[in-house]
DNA sequence: AGTTGATCATTA
DNA sequence: TAATGATCAACT
């Protein structure tokens, strides 16, 4: 098979597998060159390039909707940096967390359940001694969680959107959760959204997202690995 | 301003 | 040195 961006989207989860299983073995700089894609020598200025270089190849729409990337397979992509041993260099970025409105919102149809159902992960060496164009893909893995790993995401999302009902946004720190965390998640510290709070009344507060722990996604790579 | 793609860099 | 809190760019 020829290696080249995806012109289309994958009709099944079969061929999206095939796709990326195509990409293991390759360095970020052959894939950019031959997408014709600017190689940064770092990241400090391109967080994202990676992800959008390999949903690029793979064929996910760009753009910011907080759906799957692949609605249509319910299939959402995930690129995890790794470090010689196969373990996570950083956390996983999972969705935006909602601070209001969130009366409603349950577990089961929370945009953390839906995005974690199942997800193609792509280990991608990210060691900072090794320049971003020689850093090759690893061996892409399908995962869907395991009744207890989707029990323990279920009891952290449950006890961290509580206190977020409750008006203790400003108490939430990423030291809460097991495996599911929150953290800031903007441009800086001077974006501010509306949250519930102390009072149940509206509050300016940084934006929030929830991230994976490495402790959780290590598991997955350890597993997918045979370690 | 919100949400995606995440990594950076200071703190503990 | 690992984890937390901060930050960067694109697109809507």
């Amino acid at each position: 098979m020829n290696i080249q961006p995806a012109k289309h989207p994958p009709t099944s989860i079969n061929e999206l597998v095939k796709r990326a299983e195509v990409l293991a073995g390759l360095s970020l700089g052959e894939l950019a060159n031959l997408a014709d894609i600017h190689i940064p020598k770092d990241f400090k200025r391109d967080k994202g390039w990676t992800g959008q270089l390999l949903e690029h190849y793979l064929g996910a729409e760009a753009g910011s909707n907080p759906e799957q990337d692949f609605p249509e397979l319910g299939v959402e992509l995930k690129t995890i940096p790794i470090d010689a041993n196969g373990m996570p260099l950083e956390t996983t970025y999972v969705c935006y967390c909602p601070l209001q409105n969130i009366a409603g919102i349950k577990w089961a149809t929370s945009n953390v359940r839906n995005k974690l159902a199942c997800v193609l992960w792509i280990p991608i060496e990210g060691s900072r001694d090794i320049p971003v164009s020689a850093r090759r893909v690893a061996s892409p893995f399908l995962w869907s969680p395991s009744h207890e790993q989707l029990h323990a995401l279920q009891s952290d999302w449950e006890e961290l959107m509580e206190m977020i009902s409750l008006g203790e946004i400003e108490n939430v720190t990423a030291r809460h959760g097991e495996v599911l965390q929150i953290r800031p998640k903007a441009a800086d510290g001077s974006v501010l959204t509306d949250a519930i709070g102390s009072k149940g009344t509206l509050i300016k507060t940084r934006p929030r997202g929830f991230y994976l722990r490495k402790q959780f996604t290590g598991a997955l790579l350890a597993q997918h690995f045979g370690l």
